[in-house]
DNA sequence: CTGTCCTATCTTTTT
DNA sequence: GATAGGACAG
């Protein structure tokens, strides 16, 4: 017996020396998942096959880190160097930059995020002159979303009779135009780019080639691009592993599609499917629980959870009044057992439906001292002046990166204001030349204004001075340079009165330098496109994984704390309107929320307590609620109707009030500032 | 063009 | 309750 196949059970075993043909691991939680996958990739290479044709998928960074430094444990020194591991997106950026000819885009393209998808959004709703009020950006991106994730263009919506709908394909289509002249992809178009690049028979053949063996973690979220993804590399060998749990298909509503790992079987007639359902994390009580809750799913493959741990104590669930009370309460429960017990802080997590939620709870951290850690959340990207930095080193990047550009063209203040740079858009279009071109030669358009533009000449051209400095070693002097040549402190002076402040914004500023220092010590070939791209690309995984991590509390989102397990789990507001959250209550998608609760619960592995509030403030406002359905169901008990009824009757009630309410108030408001100005 | 005040919206989750 | 974007005055 190989000795990566010793000390697992016989399911687990079968999923590992599975090696040929198509294989499906139905892996519940705690069932040992990551240690059959790592197994298996060892088992292959020990077996002789050559790591450099293991192509290994995942959907966080952090499953990729996790992937990679276990097998490296496992297998002989330099023996997993030659592995191909990686999430979807960050794979697709590698391939479509190696074969950018044959994707038909430039070698050199950015990335946007999410803040710069909505800026383009915006862009675009404003150039069709739409108001924002009639078509809301955000969730025009989400559709958008959806049909790039459903490989549709916008040419089959504008063609539509349905006003809406072929609206919203022109809006589409301006959006995808606004990323195309600044030379971006956003994070659906690197999907959608690969789909094609594949589609490319020469170059499929060589991926094909090359990559002999396929897995797939968290198959349940895979959506139809990263799908067709797969099925294209895996071809005829089909030597195809994917693993996963439809229970803990909580990314729905990114497209993810639960029915790519119901119908495995299906795609893949001769697969063989294996079931892991012994759990080697949680106690008794805790799977109970867990299981009691799920079992309410009606698309499910069934199974059921069995706990190999010895008892432990029952779950507990406590109602607070309210939630500066129940953060209050989860914080002392938290200091009591670490006295009493000894428990180390690290072994603490407090999981929330939303990202708001963990605010109250840091103010009671804080209160009492205690280290902790919010995982998501506002994070250090978000803060302006990172972004600001971001997009200067953007434009050095790619001159023609348009988003970029709009954003900090003005910034700190250099006289340039919207009429002027309206101006340029409008030449730009006409000219169908990129805005740095119109502004470069801003002395052959007459109208445009000549202060503003040479104003931005100048700035573009500081910026040209420092392209030479992109090279790995010099990224720290390019970041230094660049906010000195911008003067990015007159930014920071202007905004910011109070010293204690300026002197925060300045710390992020150096500590973008920081990074930079740190990207460039990881080799020879980092550069200033490397580094922006390992920003957009892992910019929610937590940088702090040295010693700072340590004795902290986590804070974190149910969706972010998939795959992770804590010993003591905090799960907080389990209410009607929060957890199911209002808005699948109202899309009547009651089991995405079921499985989100149900990954809470099977987070943790020797205690677990859900707590939940009579009032909680919503949009400044303090609303009465109920306890969550899914806390009746997890000790085996029905939701009681009313329960129920409150939470449709909340759904039903908001939409019509909202309007008449507000309407009035407005109105009222005019009236009183008429009055107070006549 | 810049600064200030007011308003509307946000709050589901993320690569 | 915050925050970003719009309206308006200087």
């Amino acid at each position: 017996m190989s000795r990566f196949t010793k000390g697992l059970n016989p399911e687990q075993r079968k999923a590992v020396e599975t090696t040929e043909g198509p294989l499906l691991v139905l892996a519940g939680a705690g069932t040992g998942k990551t240690r059959v996958i790592t197994h298996r990739i060892a088992y292959l290479l020990e077996k002789g096959v050559p790591a450099s044709s293991v192509l290994a998928m995942t959907f966080t960074n952090r499953a990729a880190g996790e992937m990679k430094s276990r097998i490296a444990g496992l297998v002989p020194k330099g023996g997993a160097k030659n592995l191909t591991v990686g999430t979807f997106h960050s794979l697709c950026v590698k391939a479509l930059r190696r074969y950018s000819k044959q994707a038909g885009i430039r070698p050199g393209f950015g990335i946007c995020d999410a803040d710069d998808q909505l800026v383009a959004m915006k862009q675009a709703l404003r150039e069709l002159q739409i108001p924002e009020s009639s078509l809301n950006p955000r969730i025009c991106l989400s559709r958008v979303s959806l049909l790039k994730n459903r490989l549709t263009g916008p040419e089959v919506l504008i063609a539509s009779s349905d006003e809406g709908e072929s609206n919203l394909g022109r809006v589409y289509q301006r959006y995808d135009a606004a990323l195309r002249v600044s030379g971006v992809l956003d994070f659906d178009d690197l999907l959608l780019y690969m789909v094609r690049l594949l589609e490319d028979r020469p170059t499929l053949a060589l991926f094909r080639k090359r990559y002999r063996y396929l897995l797939v973690d968290e198959y349940q979220d895979t959506n139809g691009p990263q799908y067709s993804i797969v099925q294209s590399i895996s071809g005829k060998h089909q030597n195809v592993c994917v693993v996963g749990d439809d229970d803990q298909s909580i990314y729905g509503w990114r497209g993810a599609d639960v029915s790519k790992i119901l119908n495995f079987g299906k795609d893949f007639p001769d697969a063989t499917i294996v079931r892991l359902e012994t759990n080697y994390r949680s106690t008794p009580q805790i799977i109970k629980g867990a299981n009691a809750v799920i079992r309410n799913n009606a698309s499910r493959h069934e199974k059921a959870l069995r706990a190999a741990a010895a008892d432990g104590d029952a779950i507990i669930s406590k109602r607070l009044p309210d939630e500066e009370a129940e953060a209050q309460f989860v914080v002392e429960d938290i200091l009591d057992r670490v006295r009493s017990e000894q428990i180390p802080l690290s072994d603490f997590s407090i999981l929330f439906r939303t990202a708001i939620q963990p605010r109250v709870f840091e103010v009671q951290l804080r209160h009492y001292g205690i280290p902790y850690n919010l995982v998501g959340g506002m994070s250090f990207f978000d803060r302006k002046e990172v972004r600001d930095i971001l997009a200067y080193l953007k434009i050095v990047a790619n001159p023609d990166d348009e988003l970029s550009l709009l954003r900090v063209i003005n910034t700190p203040p250099r006289g340039i204001g919207t009429t002027s740079i309206e101006k340029m858009l409008v030449v730009a279009a006409e000219q169908s030349i990129p805005l740095a071109q119109v502004i470069h030669r801003n002395d052959q358009f007459p109208e445009v204004p000549p202060a503003p533009a040479q104003s931005a000449q100048r700035f573009l051209e500081s910026l040209d001075g420092l392209r030479g400095l992109q090279s790995g070693p010099d990224l720290v002097n390019l970041v230094r340079e660049l906010v000195n040549v911008v003067d990015y402190d007159a930014e920071i002076r202007k905004r910011y009165t109070d010293e204690e402040v300026r002197i925060k914004r300045r710390a992020a500023v150096s500590e973008i330098m920081n990074m930079a220092e740190w990207h460039a010590r990881r080799g020879a070939k980092a550069n200033l496109t490397s580094f922006l791209e390992d920003v957009v690309l892992s910019e929610n995984d937590d940088r702090e994984s040295d010693e700072e991590k340590g004795e902290r509390v986590t804070l974190m989102t149910l969706h972010s704390a998939k795959g992770l397990e804590f010993s003591q789990v905090y799960l907080a507001g389990a209410e009607e309107g929060l957890l199911p959250h209002g808005r699948s209550i109202q899309d009547g998608d009651i089991e995405e929320e079921r499985r989100l609760a149900y990954v809470g619960i099977t987070r943790a592995r020797h205690r677990l307590t859900v707590t939940y509030v009579q009032s909680r403030a919503k949009y400044g406002r303090r609303e009465g609620v109920m306890p969550s359905r899914f806390l009746y169901e997890m000790h085996g008990e029905e939701a009681p109707k009313e329960v129920i009824a409150h939470a449709q009757r909340a759904v039903v009630e908001e939409p019509e009030k909202k309007p008449a309410k507000k309407k009035a108030k407005k109105t009222a408001k005019k009236r009183a500032k008429r009055k107070r100005r006549s």
